[in-house]
DNA sequence: GTCTATACTCTGATAGAC
DNA sequence: GTCTATCAGAGTATAGAC
């Protein structure tokens, strides 16, 4: 039994073997790359065939419709995304080691997937459900974080502030250059090279701005 | 002649008329309700034609295509926003007075649009050059700017920093919530009133962080 | 498993009457 | 200007041979 559910278990549960260098394999990879770019509405199935070098029926085949398709390359999409934030963020470390290692992570995964955040992104509109219980088993425990907050405020070690907005902070920082990099560069007139340059820079940046603020002393 | 040319130049001159209440304007109305929620790719014309309470071949007869009522309404919410960030941060202004209105009035300006951030960045992918070039004819002059900054920075008044860095960030801070609204909402588990004050309460704090961090004294 | 051929639906766009 | 009817093409999905 084809049909997409096997490629989906073996990508989270093997790491990647030569077993996975079929057909199945591949057309996940072009579906991504394809999908990544134009989003559900804008992909057609016959480019993803042309890239994986195969047929349309194919496709049908191994993933009976073009939505479950996308949800596959979606969910794995999503998972690379979220457990990076939950992986520094629901950690034992100090908050400001936390935003040093989040700004520094999450760029260089922006910088690998650049096309990934306009992609949710997209989605979040076409489907805003998807998204909201896609992201419930991901780990993300707010409450965690805000006592953590609430300690650090009262330790004197940090100003008031509310988890809120030190989340929607630091992630607006991080991902919405990625998300508006074309507006951003014809704005400030930069070209690639120097906007490539730019956002390197920003992993060191972007702590330097909360950290400055946040600290009391 | 009709074929949108004239509706188009009509809202830019006339303020809002009782002559703009004709099939034209209810399409533009239609168009803009529909393509600013799905975008070009997942928009169809006989949607707007319902919208509009008239039939496909009408919309036809005004706009020839589907690509012309797109740019239509593309140029005008384009507009609408690149406005706002000419008319704040080109002005004599401090530059502190410019953070302070910049965050005030943009938000206000996405509370009353809410889907427009989305529309725009979405149309980033699908066809780069057309934000690039509309851009073009907006006034933005980012040394103009640079030159203020520079100056602010030699009085001692800020701390340095690059152009780059603080307008990145304060579009980020202030557009990225509305972009990202349901992901932001659902992991830190907000329901719709809590994200709403806490939408409005960012008109204050984030001009609070960037003048605090940039600060010297 | 993989292919070719094709069914069927949706959608943008046009023809032509009024 | 506005409508009904319809075309032409694209796109998802399936049938059936190999």
């Amino acid at each position: 039994m084809p049909h997409g559910l096997t490629i989906w278990l073996n990508q989270i549960t093997k790491p990647m073997s030569e077993a996975d260098h079929n057909t199945e394999h591949s057309i996940l990879e072009a579906a991504h790359k394809v999908f990544i770019r134009k989003g559900m509405d804008g992909t057609r199935m016959q480019e993803i065939a042309d890239e994986a070098g195969i047929n349309k029926a194919l496709l049908h085949y191994y993933f009976r419709t073009k939505e479950k398709l996308f949800e596959s390359i979606f969910n794995q999409v999503l998972q690379k995304f979220s457990s990076k934030v939950v992986g520094v963020l629901m950690s034992d470390l100090p908050l400001f080691t936390k935003i040093e290692r989040f700004a520094d992570t999450y760029i260089n995964l922006l910088l690998e997937n650049p096309y990934a955040p306009n992609f949710l992104v997209n989605e979040i509109n076409r489907n805003p459900e998807r998204i909201v219980n896609a992201l419930k088993g991901q780990g993300i425990k707010p409450d965690f974080l805000r006592q953590q907050i609430k300690r650090e405020i009262e330790a004197g070690i940090i100003r008031e502030i509310k988890i809120e907005d030190l989340m929607a902070n630091m992630m607006s920082m991080c991902i919405f250059p990625f998300v508006a990099r074309n507006i951003i560069k014809s704005m400030l007139e930069m070209n690639e090279e120097d906007y490539m340059a730019f956002l390197i820079q920003r992993k060191t940046e972007i702590p330097k701005l909360l950290i400055g603020y946040l600290k009391t002393k």
